[in-house]
DNA sequence: ATACATACC
DNA sequence: TACTGGTATGTAT
């Protein structure tokens, strides 16, 4: 508690590798000569060198403060004074204190295990880890001031008879396991935040648990303690209370009676033991089932919020639980005292900076939060004002998707190119190991290079794509790596750790997105990103396959509300011709999985997916070149290109895709492509409905064919779409769909939840189908007939916004950043700001500019612009 | 979007 | 001899 101030003081600096004691099992131990051990086995290594660079910068940061703070009238302060009133009175009326958290930490645990299995080691000190780096320590080693993130070599000078031991794993998720076993019982939806830690929600338990009887709250002990592998715990269970109970005891378990424990136990009572109904006793009976099952310890916090139990469980560690009463009183002094560096968040850093202005306690940061809002940033002070009135999160999140996944490795040196680029590709080889094992694909691709210097740079790429293979993965991570080698030479790149990182995932239905049809390509990036997972879910709904049953079909129209979504979108946007690429290579990989029999991907998924536009979804080949093959030569970007991966390079040249029927066009002369391109668009135009889609069979021929690409009528479609889709006449004709007795998935302000309606006559009679492009009622009735009209008139809208717009950026050398299609033209006005995720007033501005140019023109410019990339 | 820093286990 | 590896998020540009 008088901790870390004192000692970094007395070293001068480096408050970043002095001994942080912040840590249960580490009071009242000599610092100063801890740390003068550790000074002395750093000093002037290159690692220790690095810590005084960033120690500078941290230090810098403090002066900058300081000076700001200096800058600070009273007056300002008292207007900051103001609003940080106005905030706490609103944080303090949503104070709830009904919720029963806990937070639950095994002691010491890698250790812990360790020792369970190794009882040689049980009276040692000991660590798990290696001489570079350990994980955690055990009792006896922190009382020498060994502890976890400590080189072993380190470590090994505070306390010669350290016994360091090899992490195993597996044998970690396997105690894991079962642990998580128990806490399911008390919360089914808790949250593990690591192998050994989890968030539980005790609220619901403890109001089942207070009509359970005394049999359903009694647990035994193991019968011996030296028996690891009986499991005597699996008892049978009262059948009425199969589903809510923890593990019974039984008064007659046919197995065996309660026999007193042998040796390893010391209760009292002997056999079993029967605990209460609050809250107290119902943690502590999970704690005993923990130790029961594992042999091992845990402790417990509970408390009414997250922040509070994390504090509390540390509070009697090891193997001891802390509860903190539920009253605003018992909170507000439990927090006084806090120092800051306890709660989660607040690091070493932000412990320095807050230090330097007199705040060491949570107290003192009620007390400063005026200047604190004005010299951190909103997201900063808010934290900490939450933080002082003892504030948290009241429920437990369900644990999110991840969002990145990499893969790192720390080696001796290593400067040759070779050697560098052959453990890049190991890298990937792993990382799409691993993405595979979870069936992720993602857009970014980051490079993470430390020098020898300790120096980190991180080098990302973002595609337009999502990835997932080695040869796409690696292919950019190598470029990454070129670049990087090139800027630095004629020097070498002296590299300790080389690691891949891979960000931006695409949801289960941006694989898909075909479903969104051509409405993908005027999506900003916004819905390719995590932040809209409502959405996609959405269209995760729509089944389009022939598989699906026609009632489950829905009008293309229906997703309207994606496309309004997406023009709030303020995310960067991707270029059409990013989005054309992106939609192309998902589309292969669609095929690919099919062929494949849908490799983990969901079958209806891609079905849906496949017939979505109708062209190139197929399980036939169309030639011998496989559709992975072509991913990577049909449009080749530019990281693509210097890769060099393929397999299949020769046929794929003499294919093109016409942007307006999505078939390939086997040719490579550009007028024949250009001619086949007009005669789709006046095919689109001029013909009655006469497009018939059955199935997608009908759509795998390659051959050119303008029958097949006859869609129904269109009229007046130039010039005004964009109006339509943005304009509120986009809601009438979800209205108009709706009371036309399509079955309409609605998606509601949040985009979360997908209501379906199914009016009475969906089934046998055919609804009037009106196409929200064009405004002309379709004859079809069948919903892929019409959404492929649809798709065409949204095609043509593309096709006039290139023509219109790309005209000045057409003939950049790149597009990688041209906005020119979204360019804010199918964007409305007002743009949301910040994390929107809910839009609640349905009406976009209509946004009227440039027309576009008539098809002629713009299938020259289109086509021109995409020889011109690719 | 990218780079870097902070934080947690 | 020797100072991790994986993920998320905030800050700044």
């Amino acid at each position: 508690m008088e901790n870390g101030a004192a000692s970094t003081k007395a070293e001068g600096f480096l408050s970043r590798m002095a001994l942080n004691d912040n840590k249960a099992g580490m009071e009242g131990l000599d610092r100063d000569k801890i740390n003068k051990i550790i000074m002395e086995s750093s000093k002037g290594s290159r690692f220790y060198e690095n810590e005084l660079k960033r120690e500078q910068q941290v230090n810098q940061r403090i002066e900058k403060m300081m000076l700001q703070k200096a800058q600070i009238t009273d007056q300002q302060l008292k207007k900051a004074q103001a609003q940080v009133e106005r905030m706490t009175a609103e944080l303090e009326r949503s104070r709830d204190l009904s919720r029963v958290i806990v937070h639950v930490d095994m002691d010491a645990f890698y250790a812990a295990v360790e020792m369970r299995d190794c009882p040689e080691l049980k009276d040692k000190p000991m660590a798990v880890g290696s001489m570079s780096m350990l994980s955690t320590s055990n009792y006896h080693a922190r009382k020498y001031g060994v502890r976890a993130a400590m080189p072993g070599f380190i470590a090994k000078k505070l306390c010669p008879n350290l016994v360091i031991v090899p992490t195993n794993f597996d044998k970690y998720r396997a105690v894991c396991n079962e642990i998580r076993e128990i806490f399911a019982d008390y919360d089914p939806h808790f949250q593990p935040m690591s192998l050994d830690e989890a968030y539980l929600d005790f609220t619901d338990h403890l109001q089942q648990r207070q009509s359970w009887p005394d049999s359903s709250r009694t647990h035994r002990f193991r019968a011996s303690s030296t028996a690891t592998d009986e499991e005597q715990i699996e008892l049978p269970q009262e059948p009425e209370m199969k589903d809510l109970s923890p593990v019974l005891f039984e008064d007659s378990p046919s197995s065996s009676p309660c026999l007193p424990g042998s040796e390893g136990v010391s209760a009292a009572g002997g056999a079993f033991e029967v605990f209460g109904k609050s809250v107290e006793e119902a943690v502590r009976e999970m704690r005993f089932r923990i130790e029961q099952k594992t042999m091992l310890t845990a402790s417990a916090g509970i408390a009414p919020n997250t922040m509070l139990a994390k504090v509390c469980s540390d509070k009697n560690k090891p193997n001891g639980q802390y509860r903190l009463p539920s009253t605003r009183e018992a909170v507000m002094d439990f927090v006084q005292n806090l120092p800051v560096r306890k709660v989660s968040g607040i690091g070493k850093v932000s412990e320095k900076m807050l230090n330097a202005l007199g705040i060491s306690s949570c107290s003192h940061l009620g007390q400063q939060m005026a200047l604190l809002s004005m010299l951190f940033s909103e997201t900063a002070w808010h934290h900490f004002l939450q933080v002082s009135l003892g504030l948290g999160s009241t429920y437990i999140p369900r644990h999110e998707e991840r969002k990145s996944m990499s893969t790192e490795r720390t080696f001796r040196e290593l400067s040759e190119a070779e050697e560098q680029l052959s453990l890049c590709r190991e890298l990937c080889e792993d990382l799409a190991q691993d993405m595979k094992k979870e069936g992720l694909k993602g857009k970014t691709v980051t490079l993470k290079l430390k020098n020898v210097n300790f120096e980190v740079k991180t080098r990302a790429l973002t595609l337009p794509y999502a990835v997932a293979t080695v040869d796409e993965i690696f292919s950019v991570a190598k470029d990454l790596l070129k670049t990087e080698r090139d800027n630095e030479s004629p020097q070498p790149l002296r590299l300790r750790l080389m690691g891949v990182r891979i960000s931006a995932f695409v949801t289960s239905d941006d694989k898909k997105p075909l479903q969104k049809s051509i409405i993908g390509f005027l999506q900003t990036g916004k819905t390719d990103s995590g932040g809209s997972q409502g959405t996609h879910q959405k269209f995760a709904c729509f089944p389009l396959a022939q598989k699906c049953q026609r009632q489950d079909e829905v009008p293309r129209w229906s997703k309207q509300r994606g496309l309004e979504r997406s023009q709030t979108g303020e995310e960067p946007q991707q270029s059409f011709f990013q989005r054309a690429h992106a939609k192309r290579l998902q589309l292969q990989a669609v095929n690919a999985n099919t062929e494949e029999e849908g490799h983990g991907e969901n079958a209806s998924e891609i079905t849906s997916t496949g017939t979505q536009n109708g062209v190139e979804s197929s399980t036939k080949a169309h030639d011998n070149c496989t559709a992975s093959d072509r991913s990577e030569n049909d449009f080749v970007s530019p990281v693509e290109a210097r890769a060099s991966t393929s397999g299949c390079g020769s046929a794929v040249s003499e294919r093109l895709t016409c942007p307006v029927c999505f078939r390939q066009v086997e040719t490579t002369d550009l007028n024949d492509f250009n001619r086949h391109i007009d005669q789709c668009l006046s095919d689109a135009s001029s013909k009655p409905n006469q497009y018939t889609v059955s199935d997608t069979e009908s759509d795998l021929d390659l051959e050119i064919d303008h029958k097949e690409c006859e869609v129904m009528e269109i009229r007046a479609v130039q010039c005004e779409v964009e109006e339509d889709l943005t304009s509120n006449r986009t809601q009438e004709d979800q209205r108009s769909l709706k009371s036309d007795s399509i079955q309409t998935v609605l998606i509601n302000g949040d985009n979360k939840t997908v209501t379906s309606q199914q009016p009475q006559s969906c089934n046998d009679k055919s609804p009037v189908l009106i196409c929200p492009i064009c405004q002309l009622t379709q004859d079809s009735d069948d919903l892929i007939i019409f959404n492929h009209h649809v798709d065409l008139c949204l095609n043509r809208v593309v096709l006039h916004e290139l023509g219109g717009q790309t005209s000045s950026s057409i003939n950049l050398p790149s597009v990688t950043n041209s906005k020119a299609i979204d360019g804010g033209r199918f964007l409305p006005a007002q743009v949301s700001k910040g994390k929107t995720k809910r839009r609640d007033s349905p009406s976009s501005p209509p946004s009227k500019k440039a027309k576009g140019l008539g098809p002629r023109n713009t299938i020259d410019k289109f086509f021109r612009c995409f020889q011109s990339i690719y």
